[in-house]
DNA sequence: CCGAATTTGTTCTTAATTTGAACAAATGTG
DNA sequence: CACATTTGTTCAAATTAAGAACAAATTCGG
């Protein structure tokens, strides 16, 4: 039951049936393509009249395209339609604390191209830096296909409005237009987006299970920093201004250490990698102190996780405890919004057999409900490459959206 | 930009564009009343005689009447639409541990009757009681108008397709269904929900606000129980299993109390009424010894609050330590939701301007941004009767409701 | 091999609603 | 009293859904 926005409404047409009708049938193409016209008529309750007018259209907009026929048990053989997506082409960019993540991507996220350079953490300077890299990874790759767009992906938050990062601690970045910039300097539009909510749309929209693809979830990010991607009933939540998801904020100890955000005792000075790498050295989080001895060491995740899995029990701890206090947060996230299902990427899921048992036990505890326990907790490895699928998302996503009334 | 659920999708028809747009006009009215034809057409840009007919079916089925005429500058006299409400009635039913509270109102949620008594725990006896009682209520009111449903709301998590409560700890309720029950025994149709959502619904639907009634809000109770009612782009946030808005159950400290769900150091065991009455008796929280104690006592909540006002230190010193650790439980809420606004629901309301600075302080320092440090945070006195104003809004509210489409 | 049955895809007609123009009613002003 | 203005109603045209009829393309059984 929704309340209609008697400010911000949008009123109906006469074409906005006929809208809503091919953006379901659009997406129901996505979904179980190959897929005849007969059998999308049937799976729309309509007339096959009415869906071969709307493949028309959609086959004149490029947004599909006629296959084959393939054998049937009796009558005319059928012509299977598809959605084009090969030759549609999207640069993706993940800008991470070291490294910056460049893909050349058709419409469902498949790889074409992969690159990836030092981050130049300088917003002038990294805009330049694309500017250079994305016209020649497109030349490479020109018989491929056309670029529709480009999905920038940011460890910060996100003004959808204006394009602007508002914060991005870990690049030291506070109100910055690299979406503007970038979009003038290359001639392609940019969609940029936060590190989580990137993620999250990767999940919902180039997922691999199609019409089952989750609509009611959250994905949790821990990483160098602790982060959510919301989405209920198909959309993303992006809070008021745009600031929602920040579960690596919420409080589990009042005398827990100072957090990079100013608080004492967030979710994210437990449980992120940097969290992790403290405890495995033996001493309390600090964030600007242990960036410091791990630069000195060269000691990273991936180490402690392999020397875990080998036996090392310092190594070991330092994972249960991280496990614990994951296990904490999200039977948070699992009290306050009950999602269908709860995706957890970051490097330490290539541990998830050892943190899982963990993380289970701490919510059988804490969650209210049974069934709130057995919400379904789905690691993403880092080879998914999720942030870069969800650059990918923010471009092809729109033209398969639901459209908007009321 | 929404996912469409190719499962589960509402394919558009012919007469889809007219219910859209009925529903705005209907909304329209009912914000800007007492509203013309001409105005309403000015406000939808559409034609004035697409008005007169949706307005004709709507003064049709009832959900709007002709007024008077108003003088206008020049030109014919407009004729004013209303919204049928005074005698459109609803039955709302509060049930709290100790009382319940049984209220005639009409759609807008004025008041006609008002009665308590005292709570029968037990579901079939109260049952009985409420089909005993509202008969005769609306017996007594029969010239006022017709009874259009009952909504009903109850301390605990409500499953909203089969209407069973899940769970309600202060009544003692494990998956019982008083829903059906209530509508099988009375005759009318009957609408459940819990406390918190219910808070919620009203201040969406029957606040003073009209057109700027709060659409991305949270709103939040405090009392026997905390919890929170969570709104995002004008639509209840249930979750997967109808369990979300559990804020009360977000643990702020590992070795806090333990709270009546099991788990230790919840924020309700800081800032419920028990908690803040614990405090005040000097000892730490306990719901069976707390409740025992202040049976013995009679002492409430109230008690404390005025007791603070007059000068009471430990009865101060009770209630800051209660805004302090409420001031950690909103900014979780700012920095997972970022709403638009937090309701403040409860008891402790009346004591706001002790807490709010308090609170105040609590949220400029965990807050991520100060856009997000400055929500607006808007108390509600018990006196307004937010739970019995959220039962009505359970049945008045669907009329006004968007379609659902794609 | 052919007629019948079945399935897919296309075309066409009818019905419902939006869209916009024209008209009717009801005012105020000079 | 004529004209201008505003509100409300009626009507015709345009667009799309809905459904029927038809065309094309098959398989099967006699």
């Amino acid at each position: 039951m929704r309340k209609i926005n008697t400010h911000s409404f949008i009123r109906a047409t006469r074409s906005t049936p006929r809208e809503i009708n091919r953006q379901i049938l659009l997406n129901l193409v996505r979904e179980h393509q190959p897929i005849s016209r007969a059998d999308l008529a049937r799976r729309m309750s309509v007339g096959r009249g009415m869906v071969t007018s709307l493949v028309s259209e959609l086959l004149t907009d490029g947004s599909i395209y006629e296959g084959t026929t393939v054998d049937a048990p009796r009558g005319r053989k059928p012509m299977m339609l598809y959605v084009r997506t090969h030759d549609r082409l999207v640069i993706a960019v993940d800008v991470r604390f070291s490294k910056t993540y460049l893909m050349l991507s058709d419409f469902n996220g498949t790889p074409i191209a992969l690159e990836t350079f030092d981050t130049v953490v300088e917003p002038e300077a990294l805009v330049a830096t694309l500017a250079r890299r994305i016209p020649r990874l497109l030349k490479t790759h020109r018989a491929v296909g056309k670029c529709n767009g480009i999905g920038l992906v940011v460890p910060g938050m996100v003004d959808q409005l204006t394009g602007r990062v508002l914060n991005a601690p870990q690049l030291g970045w506070r109100d910055v237009d690299v979406r503007n910039a970038l979009a003038d300097a290359t001639g392609f539009s940019v969609q940029i987006e936060n590190a989580p909510i990137a993620c999250a749309l990767a999940q919902m929209w180039l997922g691999q299970r199609g019409g089952d693809a989750p609509r009611d979830f959250v994905y949790v990010t821990v990483s160098d920093g602790v982060g959510a991607g919301v989405v209920v009933n198909g959309e993303v939540v992006r809070g008021h201004n745009n600031t929602a998801g920040e579960f690596g904020h919420v409080p589990i100890d009042p005398l827990g250490p100072t957090c990079l955000c100013g608080s004492r005792g967030c979710l994210e000075a437990y449980t992120s990698n940097l969290a992790t790498l403290s405890r495995y050295l033996g001493h309390e989080f600090s964030p600007t102190e242990t960036r410091h001895l791990l630069q000195e060491s060269g000691l990273t995740i991936t180490d402690v996780l392999a020397r875990a899995r080998s036996g090392d029990r310092r190594a070991a701890a330092a994972l249960q405890e991280t496990a614990e206090h994951l296990g904490v947060g999200l039977a948070v996230i699992i009290n306050t919004l009950n999602p269908a299902q709860i995706f957890v990427g970051g490097e330490i899921t290539e541990a998830w057999d050892q943190l899982a048992p963990v993380i289970r036990e701490i919510i059988a505890k804490r969650a209210l409900t049974s069934l709130a326990a057995a919400t379904p907790m789905i690691p993403e490895p880092a080879s998914s490459y999720p942030r870069l699928r969800g650059a990918t998302a923010l471009v092809a996503a729109p033209i398969f959206a639901a459209p908007q009334v009321a």
